[in-house]
Parts: structure tokens; sequence; C-alpha cells
DNA sequence: GAATTATAGTATCGAGTCGATACTATAATT
DNA sequence: AATTATAGTATCGACTCGATACTATAATTC
């Protein structure tokens, strides 16, 4: 057993390794990528968050949670996306403290440009189509097992989600009782829960 | 053609996604644990290389290359690693410009307590066995296929380096013409070249 | 053998990171 | 009505990281 547990430990503490060292080339890669725009990785980040996400995610403190940072961090992050002309806020109509940050056309350019790794698309050519599955699959179960085993916030798709139904043809959020639209519902949400 | 190159740009892409967003979890965990000893993420990371690198490749130069930054940033990684006596500077024996990055005892001990991640072991409990495996396999090739299809350095350990010798029973290293011990060929170079 | 070029490394600058703390405004609860 | 919780901002300080400029030594060229 305290074998067992042992190699468990070995194991996982190579693929860390992995991660973390494709991780840093990824990372090093988005910086030399964003430098002409004059961006930030963690600016980046946020602003590809808010492209993905849904109505009732879009606020600094949905930011907050999807990149785990301090919301004092994170208002300065979005204080330079906005000076930039990536991100407009908007008043939320029914709670007078929230914002609703809504990415401009120019930032969703951006976000479309830089999104694809050519580091990443080159391995890729080098790779055949399985293996390529392959990895989606276990990366997928990996981030899947971090998150349910530290009970983080899952922030997936409103179509995966426990609170989405479809009553009469239409998807319905029965959380925030109001309808969503297919657009809806392929957006990621900071109140999901896995199916 | 052009459909299957779609494919392969949305399928890498989401792979991307998942890389990224397990990467940010793991990176935010570590600069929390690494709050108490007053060190950053990129500081670790060179620490951590540092003590698994050989003696070809524990230089500045070394670090540099390997996380990808400019020396000039890493220079003052190095002074803060330096002055908080995780490592220590040896002059190199005939090269007068080069500088030999030793880890100290203290920083060795540090690196063993920080280096495996409480959020991957929690999820590493939840994944059976081959289901890890696989994870650990998957990331090695898309690694592998990183570095190669963008001609980074491999480094990786001299037992896999095509520089590596054996011929009367010890190892040896054909580059540098120099005998390796037992510990020497699990250690990773920065001249690593795969077989 | 002297001049040139390449390499290893350091020092300094500036815009930005990011947790900590303190603060305001609004909503929810007691 | 008073208290507590929540969303968000402002400021501080130690640190990041590319850019630039610099020194010292080694390798190369003429």
């Amino acid at each position: 057993m305290v074998l067992i547990r042992y190699y468990i430990l070995m194991i996982t503490s190579i693929t860390q390794q992995t991660l973390e060292r494709l991780a840093s080339l990824l990372r090093s890669e988005r910086r030399n990528r964003l430098l002409e725009y004059g961006l930030q990785p963690i600016q980046f980040e946020a602003l590809h968050y808010l492209s993905i996400c849904n109505r009732y995610s879009d606020t600094p403190m949905g930011v907050t949670d999807y990149l785990h940072q301090t919301k004092g961090s994170v208002s300065q992050t979005l204080k330079v996306l906005e000076k930039k002309g990536f991100i407009e806020k908007e008043a939320d109509s029914k709670d007078k403290r929230v914002a609703h940050l809504k990415v401009t056309k120019t930032g969703r350019e951006l976000v479309n440009g830089l999104l694809a790794s050519p580091l990443l698309q080159q391995a890729s050519e080098q790779l055949d189509k399985n293996t390529f599955a392959t990895i989606d699959t276990a990366l997928n179960d990996l981030l899947f097992a971090v998150q349910s085993a530290n009970q983080f916030k899952s922030f997936g798709q409103c179509r995966t989600c426990i609170h989405n139904s479809k009553p009469n043809g239409g998807y319905f959020c029965e959380l925030t009782q109001e309808p969503l639209s297919i657009k809806d519902v392929d957006l990621i949400c900071r109140e999901h829960q896995p199916k």
C-alpha cells in the first residue's frame, strides 16, 4: 500500500514536470507574440476568458474566480484592457454593484488572431490524428480530476451543465430561470455544474 | 485537404486551452505555496532546473535556454536565489567567463519539499493507474513534438543522448570527451540530442 | 601577434504583476 | 434599522522581464 502510494507520487511528479515544461514554453511564446500589442500573458488570459464566457460570468469576480487571483490584481488587469480598448464596461441593470465586461470588436480580433499557438500547430503536424485525439482526451480527464478533487469551479459550457434543461424545444437555465439561445449554450459559465 | 487542416487547427486549439487552463491552475497553486518562502514561480523553476541538470548545463546561459528568457532577466532571478542561500556560484576552471551554479543543501530541501503539487496528487487519486500512464505518455509525445518541430533544445537525460556511449563498461560523453558516472547519466543536459 | 568578433555575464530602466490592505457602494440578512 | 456580505477600486511594495548598455574573456580573422 505504501509502495503503491509512492508509485503514484513518482508518476504524478513526472507528469507534472512535463506539463510545466510545456506550459512554460507556451507561455514564453505567447509573451513574445503579445509584445507588439503591449499586452502581458495574464491580460490576454482575461480577455480570452471574457470572449468565451456567458452573461452571468463576464464580471470582474468571474475573471477573479477563473484566474485564481485576488480581485485587486484582476481589477488592474481589467483597467489596462479597458484603456487599450479591448473591453468596455456596462452597468448591470438589476445589481448596481456589478459591472459587465464586453469584449469590443478589436478585442475579439486580437483573441482570434493570437489564440492558436504556432508552436503547437507545428507540433500537431508531426503527430497523427489519433495521437492528438488521445492527448486531448487525456488532458481533459486530468483537468476534470484536478477541478473536482479540489472543489474548483469547472467553468464548463451550459450545454454540459446540470442546470440546463430543454422543457419545450428551447434551452433553459433552471438556476437563473432564464431562456438560453443556441449561442449561449456553447459559452462557459462560472456557475457550471457537470452533469 | 483544406478541411483536414482546419480540423487539426480546431483540435489543436482545444488541446491548447485545456493545457493552458491546467498550467494556470498549477502556477497559481505554486505561487501560493512559495509565498511563505518569499519566492516567485520563475525563481523556483530556475532552482528546480539547477537541481536536475548536469555540470555542463548549470550556468546562467543554461538557465536562459531552459526558461526561454533573456539572459538579463535570468541574471536577476539568480541574484535572488544566491542572496537567499539556495545556490552558490563557482568559477569555471577553464573558461573564466563562465560561472557554475551549485544548489545548496537548503535549496535542495526546498525543491524536494515543494516539487510535488497537492493539486495533482489529489487528482491522481481519483484516476486509475492506466489513465494516468496514458496521460503521461501523451504529454511526453506532445512535448517531444513541440521541441523537435520548433528546433528547441530537448534538455533530456544523458542516458537518452546520441553523444552518450559505453565503450568499456563505463558511460562516456563523446561531445565533451569525458567519462560520466551513474548519477551523471540521469541528469539533463543542454547539449542533449535524442537518439 | 594584433585587431575583430563572439560569448558569458552584470547593471539599470520602465511598464506591468500580484498579494495585502484599506476603502466605497450596494445588497442581503438579522 | 442595524449588521453583515458582496462587488469593485485605489494604493503600496517587492518582484518580473525585455531592452539597452556595459565589462571581461575567448575565439577567429587578417
